[in-house]
RNA sequence: GCGGGCGUGGCGGAACUGGCAGACGCGACGGACUUAGGAUCCGUUGGGUUUCCCGUGGAGGUUCAAAUCCUCUCGCCCGCACCA
């Protein structure tokens, strides 16, 4: 009899997308303004690259985002959720190189090509905020932030060993070298001495580092990596002298208090001071071969733990300031010249690498310091003490334990201008210079009369030329552009030339977030009331593989633009969620192992609602997505199920009212459903365990569909449904939400509310235990005491054929949940 | 070596403050409808010697009760790594 009724239509997404998308984009339906009426909410997700097609990663990134955006919206914020591009950099010049194609021509395609992407995934940004970074619109605007950095001291050229990719013909920052490879390519770096611009971010170091602690809503691996890599270090710097030139050479020391035990001291075979040391001296001749042979290694095996200690002695000595003893001079392999005065004390007896260096060239092993029992000797020692413990053999320090010792002996150095006190970093300034065209030219001029003359801000932007030569060899066209190159001292009117060079693309990417909230201001980078509305981003969304660079890049600005009293907030974003990668076979897509699946194939075969309702029931967000083409169509024929519940389920809408029993359960499949899915959301953003609650509530519906239920309850049935799952799957439940008669768009509703009395059970379940094990169970009222629990339990058939013979020790109830008999 | 995370059916994963282990989905098996089924619907599905026993990488412990807490241990992933 059901039979002609359940004639309905079929789920056919191939034109309901494509309609939606329409209607929402000719309606404006994402746009959004400034509006004090309510509290506004920042979901950002890391703009792309337009390498010309997206992948599942950013689907699973984007689709993320406009689940939040869209939840955060239905809930009564005010959401901002834009999208833009990253669109300077490499690929775009080496497709020049390649194909013969302009670098902008292949990036504007490829923008096109993205965008129409992300419309077909029904994701909800406010397109009218779309940006990209190679737009001179936008990049006129990175260069007045760069000015910014200089007017205050922040920029600055210097000459130093800089990190050179052979392969991207280009300078890097410390942070895009990977393992001695470049990040982007995995090419080996080398160095090279060059003058380049720089970043002061280590003058923000501690405040990156301090300010991690303000980011509860970041995970704590990013925090981690970046305290890591920040690597602050407090101690003391040593001052002590060369016994042949009388100069000082300091070293830094996180120990001072094993001070008295140092046996030697060692260089960085690249230390400026090495080479007069030994000019002219029987060991010039094997320090020069060593610290050849150290140019050559590069710096991985350099500096790798597995590599064993190497060194020379240089036949020079120096003055220990604490006791005027006389201890060698030695170059070694695994002292670093960069890393705090490029020169260490040697102290055997309680450092592990010192230990080994001393061992191998049979330099004195001293100990000062003393565990809080026994005592050390260093004949018989096999490796350091690097531990704490009562100092020995330093002289007035005798008996201090090493905290205090490190702060006597500190003292007592400072005092006697032996030291002071010094914070080290392993941060290191951001090398911002890249010799490539494509990215924004750094606004400087150079003079023969004047010098360094930054590019006056009404003379923004320095436009990249569009007519020039790439050639194969990988060096920038802009060397070889006269218009470009040539140009007149903004001072003094003489000729004068462009610095070349292009910046880092991570500068255009450390601002964007703020140009968001103001992106076609042509007067200034964005209006202050408006970031000042829209600031912070509430929750940004990317991958970890930026970690530090990105998002440390994008603090470390944020704080300098806070101090230039341009934005308000301390940090930029509040919460970060860190998406996991897509898999396939366990692996992560890629071209070289062939295991990719294309987004289009997906949406074009299932649609894009099934392609992100996958992606996000998979797997929790922050957690490795394993890829499946089955698990897509498992989500596909959930979908359909939704769409026939929903067709067959309309027509009764208008029933009378009906079985009140069954109404009462229907509705408490309703709320209860609403409860859950929102606090999934809400709380923990675990999309997966929403989705399968819903699920649940489509089988759940089902199965009443043969039952006599109140029309009203159908509806309110229908609406929670479609309501919960809008955010997910937008287009499917904006045409079912149509065909129920609405006229106003599922997407600008509210979130549906759980009603506490609907959720209310009539009935509650009770397990019935016997010394913790299951053995029953009871449906009993749901106001229950636990006294009736109890009796229950006693009176229950399998309990008293367990409990014969035997001594009921203890009964523990849990309210409307369990009892547990425990029997001896 | 240090730091962070993870380990649950055939698979992806649930189980929030200790309280029914395996929700939901996939796969598999059985059935219905059918010319057909790779569509759809219904049912079953952790293992076993099946009134019961065993099961959350392993071994202990705390508890009436442990995937969850503690100790040790094994394995995997990620980050840092001679940073003085």
């Amino acid at each position: 009899m059901r039979k002609e009724v359940n004639f309905v239509s079929h789920y056919d997404f191939k034109t309901i997308e494509p309609k939606w998308q329409k209607r929402w984009e000719e309606q404006k339906l994402y746009k959004t303004y400034e509006d004090d009426k309510k509290p506004k909410y920042y979901c950002l997700e890391m703009f792309p690259y337009p390498s010309g097609k997206l992948h599942m990663g950013h689907v699973r990134n984007y689709s993320i985002g406009d689940v939040i955006a869209r939840f955060k919206r239905m809930r009564g914020y005010n959401v901002l959720h834009p999208m833009g591009w990253d669109a300077f950099g490499l690929p775009a010049e080496n497709a020049a190189i390649k194909h013969g194609i302009h670098p902008a021509k292949w990036t504007w395609e490829n923008i096109a090509n993205m965008r129409k992407q992300l419309k077909q995934l029904g994701i909800s940004y406010d397109w009218d905020r779309e940006i990209a970074t190679c737009h001179p619109g936008y990049y006129k605007w990175t260069q007045w932030f760069f000015l910014k950095l200089y007017e205050r001291g922040l920029a600055y050229r210097k000459k130093s060993f800089v990190n050179w990719c052979p392969s991207c013909a280009t300078v890097l920052a410390n942070e895009q070298v990977v393992d001695g490879r470049c990040e982007r390519c995995g090419a080996e770096v080398s160095k090279k001495n060059l003058e380049q611009w720089f970043f002061k971010i280590t003058e923000y170091a501690d405040e990156l580092l301090e300010d991690l602690k303000k980011l509860p809503g970041w995970p704590e691996k990013v925090k981690v990596m970046q305290e890591n890599w920040i690597g602050r270090s407090e101690g003391v710097e040593v001052y002590f002298t060369a016994e042949k030139t009388g100069k000082r050479i300091p070293v830094f020391t996180t120990r001072p208090d094993t001070i008295f035990g140092v046996s030697y001291l060692v260089m960085a075979p690249e230390h400026p001071m090495v080479d007069e040391l030994v000019a002219g001296t029987p060991h010039e001749k094997k320090v020069k071969e060593f610290q050849r042979k150290m140019e050559k290694l590069n710096e991985i095996t350099r500096t790798s733990t597995e590599t064993e200690k190497e060194g020379v002695f240089t036949g020079a000595y120096a003055i220990n300031p604490v006791n005027n003893e006389k201890v060698p001079i030695w170059i070694a392999n695994y002292v670093l010249l960069d890393y705090g005065t490029g020169a260490v004390m040697g102290v055997p007896a309680h450092d592990q690498r010192d230990f080994e260096f001393a061992k191998k060239y049979g330099l004195p092993i001293k100990v000062v310091i003393n565990p809080q029992q026994g005592e050390l000797r260093s004949e018989s020692m096999t490796q350091a003490y690097v531990e704490e413990g009562i100092l020995v053999n330093s002289g007035m320090f005798d008996g201090m334990n090493s905290k205090e010792a490190i702060k006597a002996i500190a003292s007592f150095m400072e005092e006697k201008g032996f030291g002071k006190r010094t914070v080290n970093y392993k941060l290191r300034d951001w090398l911002i210079s890249r010799q490539r065209y494509w990215g924004a030219p750094i606004p400087i001029i150079y003079c023969d009369k004047c010098g360094i003359v930054p590019v006056p801000e009404d003379q923004l932007p320095v436009m990249l030329p569009h007519n020039v030569e790439f050639n194969p060899k990988g060096t920038s066209p802009l060397l070889e552009c006269e218009e470009f190159l040539n140009t007149t001292c903004p001072e003094c009117g003489g000729p004068a030339r462009r610095e070349t060079d292009t910046m880092d693309t991570f500068m255009c990417s450390s601002w964007y977030f703020y140009r968001f909230t103001d992106p076609r201001n042509e007067e200034k980078p964005f209006d202050e009331e408006k970031l000042r509305y829209w600031m912070p981003v509430d929750q940004y969304i990317g991958g970890v593989e930026h970690a530090i660079l990105h998002l440390m890049y994008s603090r470390f600005f944020n704080k300098v633009m806070r101090d230039a009293g341009l934005v308000h907030v301390d940090e930029p974003f509040t919460n970060l969620l860190t998406q996991g990668m897509v898999l396939k076979d366990g692996a992560k897509m890629s071209k070289s192992l062939g295991n990719i699946v294309s987004p289009e194939e997906i949406i074009e075969k299932y649609g894009a609602d099934t392609a992100r309702l996958f992606i996000l029931f998979a797997s929790p967000p922050e957690k490795d997505l394993e890829w499946s083409d089955q698990g897509v169509e498992g989500c596909h024929r959930f979908l359909q199920r939704v769409w026939r519940l929903v067709e067959e389920l309309l027509p009764r809408m208008q029933d009378p009212a009906a079985d009140e029993k069954v109404d009462r359960e229907v509705r408490r499949l309703v709320h209860k459903t609403i409860k859950k899915v929102t606090d999934d959301i809400e709380e923990r953003f675990n999309f997966n365990t929403a989705i399968s609650a819903i699920m649940e509530m489509v089988n759940g519906l089902n199965s009443y569909k043969e039952r006599p239920v109140s029309g009203k309850v159908i509806k309110e049935a229908l609406e929670s449904l479609l309501l919960l799952l809008a955010p997910f799957a937008p287009h499917i439940t904006e045409e079912l939400w149509e065909r129920m008669g609405y006229q106003k768009s599922i997407h600008l509703m509210s979130w549906p509310e759980a009603d506490r009395e609907a959720m209310a059970d009539d009935e509650v379940e009770i397990v019935i235990q016997v010394n913790g094990k299951l053995r029953g169970k009871l449906m009993m009222p749901a106001d229950v005491t636990e006294e009736e629990m109890k009796e229950a339990a006693l009176k229950h058939e399998k309990v008293l054929s367990l409990i014969e013979g035997k001594n009921v020790v203890k009964v523990i109830t849990v309210p409307k949940k369990l009892v547990n008999i425990v029997v001896k």
